[in-house]
DNA sequence: AGATTTATGTCAATATAGTTGACGTAAATA
DNA sequence: TATTTACGTCAACTATATTGACATAAATCT
């Protein structure tokens, strides 16, 4: 593929095949990661049509069991949805008893969230699916490919947020949550 | 954190240190995937938003672009949708001349889809968005863990639909799809 | 103490993206 | 000719989100 004699090709073919990421390998990379988040998320859809619950419902128990006591407003903050919107899903976990919300002691216009032990169940089947993926995907990456795969994901977060979503992981190892 | 005289509890120790991803890891690395797939579509999102399309638009354009010729069939097969769901937002696309749809050739029932001239700059515009995050990321990256990304990504997909996904590229790779 | 801000709830209307089910049509195929 | 295939379409429905307006109780400021 190299025409001999020519200095500048060779060059910019040994830069690409060194270290680069052409364009078409990022357009690969966009369709991997649209395939697997769309099979990441199908574990759970199975699990949580069973129980007549949706993604919503899922995100939402996923982060109160994750950090048991958190805020509406922290709630909101991370999901990224309006109030109206987090509070139709809100009303049907607490309903069928899967949240619980107790006055906050120090503010007590606050509701901090918690699960009830059968949310918090639901919670670590539904997040044992997903991790069980991860370390079956871990377990059969070479040793020195694991550490990449959690620092290209980071990477891949808005560089605006991700002090925040590295304070949320501090703060649910912090609380235990749901380990 | 390793008593003195355990040597169950050390190997037990140095075999996590070493390689094994542990169920917290796992934990961390199912949220991180899910703050990173919210950041990566929210790029495209708010570019769609300005030619009042949606992130079902997008998908569509996107693998009729990546794929000319793709008929219908093939088009549900990889978005996982109903032809009804489909056919709201193809009709749109094509009305709004974004998309061609022409006889096919060899067989006549079936409709081949196209990205028209402006069809196919949205979309390369829309690629170019995501592309990007890749390229910023993969070039942050340490280059041995650069491979180690898009493995991890294949292996995240469904063992039962890698075939078809390598196909799928192995397919745009060829047809030249908007690089 | 009274005014204001904050945390949250709620009603209503609307949009987007998906579903199931039923029926239709033209072209390929047995 | 009969059947299957590829696709279109009408209708009703669900899930998830939005915007906008208004209500309430508790905290905080002046």
């Amino acid at each position: 593929m190299v025409e001999p004699g020519s200095a500048a090709a060779w060059r910019r073919a040994a830069a690409e095949a060194a270290a680069a990421t052409s364009d078409e390998d990022a357009l690969e990379l966009v369709e991997l990661f649209f395939f697997a988040y769309r099979d990441f998320v199908g574990d759970a859809d199975r699990l949580l049509g069973k129980y007549g619950f949706g993604r919503a419902h899922h995100r939402v128990l996923h982060f109160v069991n994750r950090r048991p006591g958190l805020t509406i407003a922290a709630l909101l903050d991370i999901l990224r949805i309006t109030k109206q919107s987090l509070n139709r899903v809100l009303k049907q976990l607490l309903d069928a008893d899967f949240v619980e919300a107790r006055p906050g002691v120090v503010d007590r216009r606050q509701r901090l969230l918690y699960p009830t032990p059968q949310g918090a169940k639901l919670a670590r089947d539904l997040a044992a699916l997903q991790s069980a993926r991860f370390l079956k995907v871990m377990d059969g990456l070479p040793p020195a490919a694991r550490g990449a795969a959690s620092e290209f994901l980071f990477a891949m977060i808005d560089s605006d947020e991700r002090e925040r979503v590295r304070a949320h992981l501090a703060c649910a190892k912090a609380a235990g949550g749901a380990p």
